[in-house]
DNA sequence: TCTGGGGTCCTAGGACCC
DNA sequence: TCTGGGGTCCTAGGACCC
């Protein structure tokens, strides 16, 4: 089969969050559809988390963007409602577009949590002509699930992608690679997908403002200027993209990491410690859970002034013990941290390996086994009782969250790559 | 009244080895 | 005492995505 004759969906949600969160409340019996009125879903500014994560399509009138302050939003609508987020129900209303989608295809790619890719090749036979089958995708979850997709359909997932953006909410829109002349190449730059708002001023400064310009360039001059990512979008905007969709349910991880801005400004050692063993908590759960041993920890850290900088360090012997990551976390925070105010923790482990044939050193630590057998213990009664039901006695009246970070379960959530 | 959290990939520069 | 170039690994930082 030649790529050309591939058929590939993408399924995007509209307004993902924040029409989740609107279902949501119709289905609880709210008589207001938050869809219908300027509505966001957005942090608490109180906790310095106060950006707009999610808009509702009357936001437009506004110009509420995604990403800016609540403060920023209210300005420019006082009247504009805001929603806390709630994640476990974003995953759940992700899990449920997945089952149906998969009704149609045993071949889908999870790309985030509202995005999915379906590799409808030779699947006709079955569901028809794939813009009919499309259209029942977007009916059924429309009807079951009680919020809107867009669809978009070409021979690979790139165009696929680039199509599900054309029109919105609630459409099935085609872009085969004889539209791009039409439909695609009249775009402005920034619209193509891996051109940010650090690529797309270098390229108008080439002259370059639409992807039929950028499709037109000379390749060498892009390529000089912007190096392999200059290739990257030169055949994005001529749609050659041939990455498969990934079925498979295992998609390997490269790295697990959490990371949090704390609600106060963090300028001593006891407290910023505290942060990374919260954080470093829920990473090696996660590690754990997903039955893997990392072997590079990194700490990453913003100050008040919003400069941000990282400490890393590759170890001998891989680890999955929270004990041992919290120790070199909070090492690399000590030889990093130049005592200024802190508002913002990470933590991250990463190439990662499968937990199965786990190197042991000679200078292995000789309480690695009773180590091991505790974080199991542990884990095993959080997973029972819920996270909340044991953790240690130094955060007692720290003012610090016990565990932080970590979004539900990591069952088949798998993860977004830059590269499709 | 400020500015989230989860990722991936690439590049540049220095260390180190042959 | 002065001198090379290539390859690989490690680390920090930046760009991009949702």
């Amino acid at each position: 089969m030649s790529p050309s004759n591939r058929c590939i969906m993408h399924i995007d949600c509209n307004s993902a969050f924040l029409a989740f969160s609107a279902a949501h409340r119709l289905q609880q019996g709210d008589s207001l559809d938050l869809r219908t009125i300027p509505s966001a879903v957005g942090g608490n500014p109180e906790t310095r988390h106060g950006i707009i994560l999610a808009k509702s399509i009357p936001c437009k009138a506004f110009n509420i963007q995604t990403g800016e302050t609540l403060h920023a939003a209210f300005q420019k609508c006082p009247t504009l409602v805001i929603v806390p987020p709630d994640y476990p129900l974003y995953v759940k209303c992700s899990n449920a577009m997945m089952e149906i989608i998969k009704d149609f295809s045993p071949a889908y790619q999870k790309f985030s949590i509202d995005e999915i890719f379906l590799d409808y090749t030779n699947m006709q036979k079955h569901f028809g002509h794939p813009v009919d089958a499309a259209h029942k995708i977007k009916d059924r979850i429309k009807n079951e699930l009680g919020f809107t997709v867009s669809i978009g359909i070409s021979s690979n997932k790139l165009l696929a992608k680039m199509a599900s953006d054309l029109k919105k909410p609630d459409a099935v829109t085609t872009l085969y690679p004889e539209e791009m002349a039409q439909k695609m190449w009249p775009l402005d730059i920034q619209d193509l997908f891996m051109i940010g708002p650090c690529t797309a001023p270098k390229l108008r400064a080439m002259g370059i403002n639409t992807i039929g310009e950028l499709a037109a360039a000379d390749l060498n001059l892009i390529r000089y200027r912007l190096k392999s990512h200059g290739e990257l979008i030169y055949n994005y905007a001529h749609g050659i993209e041939a990455s498969l969709v990934h079925t498979g349910k295992h998609i390997d991880m490269k790295g697990i990491g959490n990371s949090s801005v704390i609600p106060f400004d963090v300028d001593d050692r006891l407290t910023a410690h505290q942060i990374l063993l919260s954080l470093t908590e829920t990473v090696a759960m996660r590690l754990r859970d997903a039955a893997c041993v990392a072997r590079l920890i990194s700490v990453s850290v913003r100050d008040t002034n919003f400069r941000t900088y990282s400490h890393q360090r590759k170890i001998f012997s891989a680890t999955d013990s929270t004990n041992e990551i919290y120790r070199i976390a909070r090492d690399l925070f000590d030889e990093a941290w130049q005592g200024e105010a802190l508002r913002h923790f990470g933590v991250r482990v990463s190439e990662l390996c499968s937990n199965e044939f786990q190197q042991t050193s000679f200078f292995d630590d000789v309480h690695k086994e009773k180590n091991q057998a505790l974080d199991r213990a542990i884990d095993s009664l959080r997973f029972r009782f819920g996270s909340t039901s044991v953790h240690r006695a130094g955060f007692l009246n720290s003012g610090i969250k016990p565990l932080m970070g970590g979004i539900g379960s990591t069952d088949e959530m798998s993860v977004m790559t830059s590269i499709l």
